[in-house]
RNA sequence: GGAGACGUCGCAUAGUUCGGCCUAGUGCACCACCCUGCUAAGGUGGAGUCCUCGUAAGGGGACCGCGGGUUCAAAUCCCGCCGUCUCCGCCA
């Protein structure tokens, strides 16, 4: 939800926006206007309720004859009252439908335009260089005996696999070694529900137009989260927190679901796109003046843990048009996937500002003692989608794959997975 | 799944019988000041959230889990929903 006072006393900068995403800059004026309309009809409503309030004292006041002429007095103005109200709500609402169909605004110097126009920030590590024919990641999952793909697609469909050993292990190593660097760095763990209410998904700004890239399960009226993003985002909803010992910072472990609806045909190999998955995640609550530092330092988290895995990657800084409603800057890493000759997103990270906090009306103290919106930013620690990188990037002429260092803790000391049967 | 109880301004509670003296009282915690004087206590005042009008001072309105309804008037009556607790059943 934007900020109604940007939107009365700023709404160029809200026009602009609306525009670097290439989204209708004209939902601007429906909403200012809508916003006019609200305050005039709450007015009439207030100033007839006010009038009401005084009669009714009286009327409880008064006995007999008195009584009953107030009450004649007084019945046509319930009336009045009665339509006033319901012309505020109504207003009320008409603006908040407004004002929900306005992105969060872009924070000013980033990209414009779509998916292409992203700004590479760097590249960092060498892209792996090969003197024998690479194999792909589900290739060499399968005669490692770690990823198996028909089984999963014979008991849940396309897009579903099943991990296994050494695959299985892996996968939990990796959130491991993510969850201490979380600790490290001050998070708090938290495993959440991936079932969660209408109201919880629609405050989040999942919604809207992707929402049917959302399971959902219409016998308890519940959504199956893509993200833990959605849970840690609801877990502070209604209060009002505080932030005067820095920003509460969450590291949220969740399966992840996604019905992939827009994407058939895309990335059917394998597990680069499935609709089902682990993610770490990071999220943090901060107030609006350290949200951009914060925003650095996710994705500073993020480069140390693809630098310990020994993935060479690039930061690119998304383009407008590209990015969620709720963001109001986005920053991608990409691995270098060598069987597809290309980066391929392994973490994003969000600065969504106070959009997502307006909505589910999560709010800290200012130093003022007033209340204010925070600010919200969230972003990938570790996926499975690493697995892909991970295999391709550490495989050797043999098949076998060498583990990064930085995993080996957290697989008994392994230092190189074998062929099944080699 | 069945039965019952409950949900009040940070926390704990009063208020719901019989709708209006509730602009929701009290205690604790909190803030300021005063008194006292020091491992105490006491006094006075203040203080919730949200919206809205106003340059401001200061007004007005909403909020008693949420949403409807009845009424001139709802914390209080009616309906639905959500949640919590207790007991029973079921499962582990």
């Amino acid at each position: 939800m934007i900020d109604p006072v940007l939107l009365r006393e700023n709404p160029d900068v809200i026009r602009a926006s609306q525009v670097a995403r290439g989204s209708d800059p004209g939902l601007v004026d429906v909403a200012l206007q809508a916003d006019a309309d609200r305050r005039s009809a709450l007015a009439a409503f207030e100033e007839l309720r006010a009038e009401q309030n005084v009669f009714s004292k009286k009327v409880g006041q008064a006995q007999g004859d008195e009584k009953k002429a107030l009450l004649a007095e007084v019945a046509q103005l319930a009336a009045r009252v009665k339509e006033a109200n319901a012309a505020a709500t109504a207003a009320d609402e008409a603006y908040t439908d407004a004002a929900r169909k306005i992105q969060n605004p872009i924070i000013e110097g980033i990209p414009s335009g779509g998916e292409d126009n992203f700004v590479t920030l760097r590249e960092v590590g060498t892209v792996p260089t090969f003197d024998f024919e690479p194999k792909d990641h589900l290739e060499l999952g399968e005669s490692l005996g770690a990823i198996d793909m028909t089984r999963g697609t014979k008991v849940s469909g396309a897009r579903f696999y099943f991990l296994r050993g050494i695959g299985a292990r892996l996968e939990l190593a990796l959130m491991n070694l993510a969850l201490d660097r979380a600790l490290e760095a001050g998070f708090v763990p938290l495993i959440t529900p991936t079932l969660v209410r209408p109201d919880i998904m629609q405050g989040t700004g999942f919604l809207g137009e992707h929402s049917d890239e959302i399971y959902y399960l219409p016998a308890d009226d519940l959504y199956l989260t893509g993200t833990s993003e959605v849970a840690l985002a609801g877990y502070h909803s209604d209060e009002i927190i505080d932030l005067t010992n820095g920003p509460l910072r969450y590291a949220g472990w969740s399966t992840c679901y996604r019905r992939e609806a827009g994407s058939s045909g895309k990335d059917t190999r394998g597990i680069i796109r499935v609709h089902q998955f682990n993610k770490l995640e990071m999220f943090v609550y901060t107030t609006p003046e350290e949200a951009e530092a914060e925003h650095d330092r996710l994705v500073a988290w993020q480069e140390g843990m693809l630098q310990s895995l020994g993935l060479a990657y690039r930061v690119i800084d998304v383009a407008a048009g590209d990015l969620g409603s709720s963001a109001a800057r986005k920053f991608d890493i990409e691995a270098w996937v060598p069987t597809q000759d290309a980066f391929r997103e392994l973490t994003s990270t969000s600065n969504c500002t106070t959009y997502q906090s307006r909505r589910l009306e999560t709010r800290y103290r200012t130093e003022s003692g007033k209340t204010a919106p925070v600010a919200t930013l969230n972003g990938t620690l570790a996926t499975t989608r690493w697995l892909v990188a991970i295999l391709e990037t550490h495989q050797q002429a043999d098949g076998s794959v060498i583990i990064p260092e930085a995993l080996r803790p957290y697989l008994g000391g392994m230092s190189v997975i074998t062929p099944v049967g080699a």
